[in-house]
DNA sequence: TCATTCCCGACCAGTTCAATCGGGAATTAA
DNA sequence: TTAATTCCCGATTGAACTGGTCGGGAATGA
């Protein structure tokens, strides 16, 4: 598993995305306001994420981005696995240093801390991260509606998901 | 925690240093023939073992090195948090994306993560490794003590014939 | 028609990584 | 003393990767 900061950007722009498209498509140059990264270079995320069918994106005018399956079906390991691509930690499988036999000496190793990382990115969910993010602005009385949300709304009042509060499964 | 070759190149070594100081020191000359290390690149990891005392170095014919402390007291984590320096996964502590709170949305996400690769590093000892090795070997039949051990002893006469060409394996 | 938004490939600058190089210092042996 | 062996270390390099830009398109809605 690499671990780069596409990756962590990724994961940012996805909660950020998750946090409103609640009112319909969210543009990725709200998002490149709001997280700070430059538009092009999320162009590029979001054209992997699409790929990968973490998302949906609808064109022109109101267009924007939503996510493409149930918020709680979509992990972090599949977000990094999305962009960062070669989901695969150990890099020996027949390099010249995998020597003696057939698994070179730290091959164990290195398959099983990939195993302890995807293990514990697969048991976060979007959903987690977005309640997680939620709780953390309510206790500071900020509104997600309203934070940031300065883009033009389209037309459609999409009916928003009642935000069930659940206690986190210690992730802090 | 930072995942680089250099991290895995070191536990390789050490595991190979390990396998063999029962004979007094071992030369880097030698580690690097059989793990196919550069020298010089094992010059610079070794040095940074040595400043964070995992191995200790005798100079001169004969010199090399062995381990600075138990075998059980060196764990993986140990090994890569000393050549890779700075053990820290999250790299927001203050970077312009971290906003609208004092810690980033995914703050908490990539320190757990952090946990949790440490954690797991942390528990595999490289007296486990090396234990693991010696069963793989056994199960070969193969002698630890004779194995490619082509390095030129302090003194003796070069015997005739050491072992030249090595069987490759195939890859599973 | 026109603005908006996604789409995509090519390109670029800076950094990092793995590795090299050259010279040096400690130690042992002859 | 001389020489061989081995560790020691800073400077440098080449290539890859990262994060980001650029320019031109294509779909959509007003």
């Amino acid at each position: 598993m690499r671990l780069t900061t596409k990756g962590r950007f990724a994961v940012t722009a996805m909660i950020d995305l998750a946090l409103r498209e609640h009112s319909g498509p969210v543009t990725l140059a709200g998002i490149s306001q709001r997280q700070k990264i430059s538009l092009s270079y999320l162009e590029q995320l979001f054209g992997k994420l699409r790929r990968h069918e973490l998302v949906e994106s609808t064109r022109g005018p109101g267009g924007g981005y939503s996510l493409g399956k149930p918020i709680g079906n979509i992990s972090v390991a599949d977000i990094i696995y999305a962009v960062d691509e070669p989901l695969d930690a150990t890099q020996c499988g027949g390099k010249e240093n995998c020597q003696d036999d057939q698994r070179c000496m730290t091959h164990d190793l290195w398959a099983n801390l990939n195993r302890v990382m995807v293990d514990y990115l697969d048991s976060v969910s979007l959903h987690d991260l977005v309640e997680q993010q939620r709780q953390k602005m309510a206790q500071q009385g900020v509104n997600v509606a309203v934070l940031h949300d300065n883009r033009r709304q389209p037309r459609a009042p999409r009916p928003a998901a009642p935000a069930a509060i659940k206690p986190q499964p210690a992730v802090g």
